[in-house]
RNA sequence: GGGCGGAUAGCUCAGUUGGGAGAGCGCUGCCCUUACAAGGCAGAGGUCACAGGUUCGAUCCCUGUUCCGCCUACCA
């Protein structure tokens, strides 16, 4: 029943906070729930939460380790597995990682022990267990593919964690003689030459009928001793480009590998792991001596200029050209990456994603805003598998192990550090630990595995692995699903998508049924801001500068769906003005709380406070059906226009003679309506700022020991006063009028006038007679109500609108010149407006088809605009008469 | 190359069933009026990127163009 969970990460959950022990605060009948993925979550109220996740920091804080080994002339190897994991430790609890960092800044300490054991002992059996069940369903599988590999520091690379940068390439197109024919070439075009030494093929396109006549034929391989077949392949080959013949060299390209595949081609890797031209490589690809002689070992980047210059010299580089392209770069030592054939393990995730992309198609997960829906479903469709090896130490370490006896032909031991390579043909056997015997042999002696997982692998196990699965605990009863996971674009298919597989996988229901995306906060030329990169602006600065609530409403308001933020400064400041004119409002109504307070039915009490419980009641509705919507933006700029605007800017100062006048018998139902609207009010902003919300609250009359456990406010019917609201709006634009004419008489605020009011409507006029007083006050000055037709004609200024019109008893010589200007102006405007609506309604097929409420609109506006027309410029008349025209 | 989004005031951005163009900051003028100068009041400022189309009527719908951003694949 009526519990929400909402989860989060880095803490931006929008006005939700998180307590030790609990997972959780109540907040009426809400539960939220925020946690950081790295274990770096700070609860509002200043604590922490330690829960068992995947500590994707903990592999930047290994390179740091990494690193001060090789100063120290040491390195993982000869540390060791366990003593380096150790020492990856200390560091994070003592120094370098940016979790402690901030941490001691603040104050606090973090409880390492218990992150350790969850670490260690939480999520590891999640993860085995996952790892062994997908295993024996046949999804998991050990294979040789291609990956992304970084060359230094030696393991695969994950998608994102591959950045790309734009270069200009070159563009090589070479012959390839044919073998029965070698004065006929085949020309293919390749911006990576030293490759060609690994091709097996060559492709064109079935229905090219320049050169389908060659497939099934072969060419000479140049350089090499080799032929290769001439294939026809549709997918690959895009007849428009280039010269429509691609060389297929499957074991460095990543289509190449797919083409390879579907034509049983052999993979020929002519490099090594540090993408040095490997020696086993070379011989298999039977490259000429020669060759060989000048490139052998020698990185690949090296390697280009030789085979380029050796084409060259046999007369088979036909052209080069310019051409844009991208490199893959390593995100940790900006190496380039190279696709690179090696034994890693892989998740089968067809079976996986059909689930997830059915549960997102049928509603049962809702992506917000829906317009990333077919983002993810795209995504999904065209998934494929999953590498999740990775060769660092960081992490968890994959359940395999390798019986010494059945694999003693293909393992090898390298003398230094005794650690082991572990080649595709070796037999793995799977299990949550060590097998005490194997069970084909019966051998006793086994080697494990010394990769470890992808960290997104127990990321993907967070729905419940941090609520204690696979026992069945009563948090995973009560907390499996969440209703709503606020997560960026930038992980929807890393974490989003795979705990989503997962969730099917293992508890066969969604893990959350609303994916909320929320904007991204790029830096000022728009890059996205991250870690990595150095871009951040730092939180700590700007919360001290501006205050933690001003940034955090900040990132509210700035929240449109569909639109990334670009963090501007001034827009924190401006926050930070409301938070401060939210505390001089509160100041203004403690000092005036003295004396009694009364409840009375809304109806009975003034028309202020009838006004701005209407107003309030108007305000928590919007604010609610904003949120529900999950447009905190336009929720965060509802509760700023009502409380700068309307509470502040004209409540506060409609009551303020009541409440200087002791004796006033609206004063007590008044001192309560203050009171009542700002602790309302107060609970309404808590989500947007927490802080100052708490603080006010506290010292304001009130219940219950904090305003993040009372209920959110909801709508009141008996708040709600049209009638109070129109009559506001009558007030309001009398005041303006008295307000203008007294800059353009250069009428000092202060200095009290006589005015009169008058307006057509004799309903209208009955309220501002009702209104006398609230005019007299925000006014200044005295009230006459008299009809129009008995103001004096001389030394006065009238001014018109909407049916209404105000005149100021002209005092002395003052300059009637600008005031002149105005009505000039506004005239000249109204009669434009006039025009164009005249023509409106004159014309015959706008009467005819558009519909009657918007004629009818159209003819109200008509008449109104021409009556005050006739009396704007009757003033205007007025006015220059004063002036001696 | 493909996909998606954006182009509205000097800046950052709202504007969801097509009918009078908005906010914040900045700017101008006047005010230290006992909650607030991080403030109050008044005001200036826009051919809603460009060109067509649909419609009685387009910032909004459709097509095309230009520029910008993101995602994705890197076509050899």
């Amino acid at each position: 029943g009526g519990f929400e969970v909402r989860v989060g990460i880095g803490g931006q959950v929008a006005g939700h906070f998180i307590t030790e022990g609990t997972k959780g605060v109540v907040l009426g009948d809400k539960v939220s729930l925020a946690v950081d993925l790295g274990q770096n979550a700070r609860a509002a109220a200043g604590q922490n939460v330690v829960l068992p996740g995947t500590d994707h920091a903990g592999i930047a804080t290994q390179n740091v380790v990494e690193k001060q080994l090789m100063t120290e002339g040491a390195s993982r190897e000869s540390l060791g597995r366990e003593r380096f994991i150790e020492r990856v430790w200390q560091w994070k609890a003592t120094s370098g990682d940016t979790i402690i960092r901030q941490q001691k800044r603040l104050g606090e300490s973090c409880d390492w022990d218990r992150l350790r054991f969850t670490m260690d002992e939480g999520l590891s059996k999640a993860v085995l267990e996952v790892f062994v069940r997908l295993y024996e369903d046949g999804l998991i599988y050990r294979g040789e593919r291609l990956i992304n590999w970084c060359p230094r520091c030696l393991t695969a690379l994950s998608d994102i964690e591959v950045e790309h940068e734009d270069i200009k390439g070159k563009l090589y197109a070479i012959d390839y003689p044919l073998e029965h024919d070698p004065t006929i070439r085949l020309t293919v075009a390749t911006t990576r030459p030293e490759t060609m030494l690994g091709d097996t093929a060559v492709a064109v396109h079935p229905e090219d009928s320049r050169y389908n006549g060659l497939i099934g034929k072969r060419v000479r391989l140049p350089l090499t001793s080799r032929t290769i077949p001439i294939v026809g392949d549709a997918l690959l080959v895009d007849r428009e480009f280039g010269t429509g013949a691609v060389k297929i060299t499957p074991a460095h390209d990543f289509n190449d590998f797919e083409a390879g595949e579907r034509h049983n081609l052999p993979r020929i890797s002519i490099f090594d792991d540090h993408a040095h031209m490997d020696s086993n490589g070379l011989t298999e690809a039977a490259v000429d001596p020669e060759i060989m002689g000048k490139i052998l070992l020698r990185p690949v980047r090296e390697t280009r200029p030789i085979i380029i210059g050796a084409l060259q010299h046999a007369g088979l580089l036909l052209k080069t050209e310019d051409h844009k392209m991208s490199l893959g770069k390593c995100y940790r030592c900006k190496t380039v990456v190279e696709p690179y054939l090696s034994p890693q393990w892989f998740v089968k995730i067809k079976p996986l994603a059909e689930p997830a992309i059915k549960a997102v198609e049928d509603g049962r997960i809702r992506i917000v805003p829906e317009g990333w829906t077919n983002n993810y479903l795209g995504w999904m469709r065209e998934i494929k598998d999953w590498c999740i090896s990775r060769q660092i130490w960081w992490g968890h370490q994959i359940p395999a192990w390798y019986c010494r006896t059945c694999n003693g032909t293909v393992l090898t031991s390298t003398k230094s550090d005794g650690s082991w390579i572990i080649p595709r043909e070796a037999q793995p056997v799977v299990a949550k630990t060590q097998p005490p015997l194997c069970p084909v042999c019966g051998g006793k002696e086994f080697v494990r595995d010394p990769d470890v997982l992808d960290t997104w692998f127990s990321s993907a196990l967070w729905p419940f692995s941090t609520l204690g699965w696979p026992e069945q605990t009563p948090e995973l009863k009560t907390y499996y699903p969440t209703s709503t996971l606020v997560t960026g674009l930038d992980i929807l298919f890393f974490w989003v998508a795979r705990m989503i597989m997962m969730g099917l996988k293992f508890m066969n229901d969604v893990p959350f049924r609303d994916v909320y995306i929320h904007a991204l906060v790029r830096d000022a030329e728009g890059q996205k801001m991250s870690k990595s990169k150095g871009n951040v602006i730092d939180p700590l600065h700007v919360m001290e500068e501006c205050g933690t609530d001003a940034l955090r409403f900040t990132l509210a308001s700035m929240a449109s769906p569909g639109r990334d933020i670009k963090l501007a400064e001034e827009r924190i400041e401006g926050y930070r003005n409301f938070a401060n004119k939210i505390w001089n409002a509160t100041r203004f109504s403690l000092m005036n709380l003295d004396g009694p307070r009364t409840a009375v039915a809304p109806a009975e009490r003034a028309f202020p406070d009838r006004w701005i419980l209407s107003r309030l009641n108007h305000t928590i509705q919007l604010v609610t059906s904003e949120l529900e919507s999950y447009r905190f933006d336009r929720a965060a700029n509802a509760l700023y226009q009502f409380i700068w605007h309307e509470y502040c800017d004209w409540y506060l100062e409609l009551i303020k003679p009541v409440l200087q006048d002791h004796t006033s018998p609206d004063a007590p139902g008044t001192r309560q309506t203050l009171v009542e609207t700002l602790e309302t009010t107060m609970r309404l902003l808590h989500p947007f700022m927490p802080f100052l919300t708490e603080e006010i609250w506290q010292t304001l009359p009130h219940q219950g020991e904090s305003i993040a456990v009372q209920r959110y406010p909801t709508s009141d019917s008996a708040w709600i006063a049209p009638d109070m609201e129109q009559r506001f709006g009558l007030l309001e634009q009398t005041i303006g009028l008295v307000r203008a004419s007294r800059v353009l008489l250069n009428y000092p605020p202060g200095q009290q006038i006589t005015f009169y009011v008058a307006h057509n409507e004799p309903q209208r006029q009955r309220h501002l007679e009702q209104l006398r007083k609230y005019l007299a006050h925000l006014g200044r000055g005295a009230v006459d109500l008299t009809p129009a037709t008995t103001w004096p004609t001389g030394n006065l200024l009238r001014l018109i609108t909407e049916g209404l019109s105000v005149g100021i008893v002209v005092a002395g010589d003052v300059d009637l010149n600008k005031a002149l200007d105005r009505i000039v102006k506004e005239r000249s405007e109204q009669t434009k407006e006039i025009q164009r609506l005249e023509g409106k309604l004159g014309n015959q097929e706008f009467v005819a088809k558009a519909p009657p409420e918007v004629i009818a609109d159209h003819r109200d506006r008509l008449t109104s605009l021409r009556r005050d027309q006739a009396m704007l410029t009757s003033s205007e008349q007025q006015l220059r008469a004063m002036l001696g025209e």
